[in-house]
DNA sequence: AAAGTGACGCATT
DNA sequence: TAATGCGCCACTT
């Protein structure tokens, strides 16, 4: 893994995301300066640290993504759950007021 | 050096 | 709706 690599810059990011709010591969892709979301999917693919909220991590429209690695889609939504987020079938309820979007922080 | 591999996103069928 | 196809790009063989 080379230091300062797009892995580093996507997951500082990710740390960045405040209790109870997501952002979307394809924001983290462009705040990390890359065009390619999977590269985001692949910088948190079997994540253990703790410090790494990666489970704040969604796909555009408020979806879960199948492929989590950690407990799958069951184990990302009760982690979001856990954090008051609320689901309507399998999309996040009132999505774009919890979104976090790096260039304007609020 | 070249090919394979995805926790995406978008267009198309 | 669901399924495919493809561009995308950094990492691994």
């Amino acid at each position: 893994m080379t230091k300062n690599s797009v892995f580093i810059r996507i997951r500082n990011l990710v740390r960045q995301i405040p209790l109870g709010r997501v952002s979307t591969y394809g924001l983290v892709a462009k705040a990390a300066n890359t065009k390619s979301p999977r590269v985001v999917g692949w910088a948190l693919r079997g994540n253990q640290d703790s410090t790494l909220p990666c489970h704040r991590v969604v796909q555009k429209g408020g979806t879960i993504s199948p492929n989590y690695s950690l407990g799958g889609y069951l184990g990302q939504r009760r982690r979001l759950e856990k954090e008051g987020l609320k689901f309507k079938g399998r999309q996040i309820i009132d999505f774009d007021s919890f979104l976090y979007r790096f260039d304007r922080p609020r």
